[in-house]
DNA sequence: GCATAAAGTTAAGAGAACTTAACTAAAAAG
DNA sequence: CTTTTTAGTTAAGTTCTCTTAACTTTATGC
């Protein structure tokens, strides 16, 4: 049965992976922007703040790369970047409501398909789809916040 | 009840298309590849096969980057080229057995974590996230042969 | 305190991915 | 059959990312 499941999981993933990337892809041209950069714009969205170096950790790039990638959002207005008060060496940076409202389009233009998606459901299917995705989220919750 | 299964479908996939972007890139950078040559071994691999216009269209790119990219890919034995009998204008190309292989390798690499995921949950989770994939992935299917 | 390590920036240059423009060859239109 | 359109490649040049190396500033080890 796990087996079983996890098959129909790659199955689902495979396909939203392959139609998710495209979008994405098209988001950052028309914003524009190179996906290095909205992968990094990503990044601080999810992960609310963060120091140069853990972008360079993340990327697997280097702390020059990093640092370069970030000027240039913040020269566009995407992110703030300021010093660790903890550690005047570091600077943490994090989005700007700019930014913010950058990523969010980004993510209602990939919604669209997934809502057009749940419309073709009927209400049990609606139902079943829910609770499963509340469940995979709420683990990969904890299996994230366990892997710290 | 629609309003809140939108809901949750969008906060499992910023959650999984954040994992997976990353996964992807660190994927592609050790095979010595770049993101656009993978996207396009991804797109074969999901298509099986493709003229060159249906690439250049699918990413948003000229008719010449998509040539370059093909041009590199074939070097790299990831792909094969070959002219369409029905339009000797034309040019299709498919994934080669190296090319089959990286990609799944990939998938593979990318499906580790969600295989510790379900390994997290119940039997009875694991059963309703199942019905639920496979209620996704058929509706996916449906609406993307109706889209064509 | 002083040497060493760490965080980040800057500069120079290599490499990749684009673009436009010019070109070749085959199909479609007239 | 000639003209025009379509598919793709090639070439030149631009832009962007990324790397290494040199440097600045702050923290840490002894």
């Amino acid at each position: 049965m796990s087996k079983q499941t996890n098959q129909t999981v790659h199955e689902w993933m495979s396909l939203f992976m392959h139609r998710s990337m495209r979008t994405w892809g098209q988001f950052a041209k028309s914003a524009g922007l190179s996906m290095p950069q909205i992968s990094i714009l990503m990044q601080l969205h999810h992960k609310g703040i963060c120091g140069m170096s853990q972008i360079s950790e993340q990327f697997e790039i280097s702390n020059a790369a990093a640092s370069q990638l970030a000027e240039k959002l913040v020269q566009g207005g995407y992110i703030e970047r300021t010093e660790d008060p903890n550690d005047r060496r570091a600077k943490v940076i994090q989005l700007t409501a700019q930014g913010e409202a950058l990523i969010k389009k980004g993510a209602a233009e990939r919604h669209r398909w997934l809502d057009e998606l749940i419309k073709t459901l009927s209400a049990s299917e609606k139902e079943k789809v829910n609770q499963a995705l509340m469940i995979l989220t709420e683990a990969a919750k904890k299996l994230e916040s366990s892997e710290k």
